[in-house]
DNA sequence: TCTGAAATAGATCAGAT
DNA sequence: ATCTGATCTATTTCAGA
């Protein structure tokens, strides 16, 4: 991991699409020596994948909404759980007061709704509270 | 956007760098027609951009946070302040007691408490609640 | 580990159904 | 709107430095 791998990956961050030649270009390397780093960089998981970027609101998910979730009891081994709501879209234990934060995106209110109740359903969690995001101001790429 | 949009668009979601042959497979059409739709997702903006996702902890962003951000003043004016702090991966203007939301990637907990003190220096903001990320469960892409 | 070129494969376009 | 087939371009591999 030195500049050039780094400077890659922000090129990729903006664009993942272009071609090695480009990219090689803006870091003074041949096609194939970049081609080579990028290999590397995706064996060594420092690269997960290759995705689209897709507008929420243009799928039926224009409602987004956080949720901190309280439990009685250790949330650890609760992962499965919370994979089964289709409409989480991150999942993370957290310090402080509740024990696991959630990122929800749904098509309505209504469904929102829906994705609490399905969240007591869970064994353990005793109580949730949800904050509505009004305007996404950015969500951006990782920093470098 | 009807049903084989939205299957390319889950496709893309997976795996952007595979051939349209393999795309065009999965949904029934040919190389060219896919193409022609991909190119329609993109031109009206469903599909935003083409990424790569980085494994945070490999590129020194190890340590995540939610701070919610607590105000004197409206905000809705302040998007450039916090797109100037370069560790905010998302900022959003949130219903309820707070103002604003964001996303926080550091390398160590001393860098998260420095952004903190550079968002108390945002214009209107009176205070600030952190919540560390023990253990992520998962980040995945919208349902669809 | 990088370069440069050759071989392979995929993207793109024109024309037709 | 989609398909087929031809052209063009990019990716991938490999020998050599």
């Amino acid at each position: 991991m030195d500049d050039i791998d780094r400077a890659l990956i922000q090129r990729l961050q903006e664009d993942a699409g272009q071609p090695y030649a480009a990219l090689a270009a803006s870091v003074g390397l041949s096609a194939g020596a970049t081609h080579e780093r990028v290999r590397k960089l995706r064996e060594r998981g420092v690269i997960r994948r290759t995705t689209v970027e897709v507008d929420p609101a243009a799928v039926g998910s224009g409602v987004l909404a956080y949720v901190m979730v309280d439990s009685t009891a250790w949330m650890g081994d609760s992962r499965a759980a919370f994979e089964g709501i289709a409409e989480i879209q991150e999942a993370h234990i957290i310090a402080g007061s509740a024990s696991v934060m959630v990122k929800v995106r749904t098509a309505t209110t209504e469904q929102l709704q829906d994705v609490l109740r399905r969240l007591y359903a869970i064994d353990g969690v005793s109580g949730t509270q949800a904050t509505v995001v009004l305007e996404t101001f950015f969500e951006r790429p990782l920093p470098l």
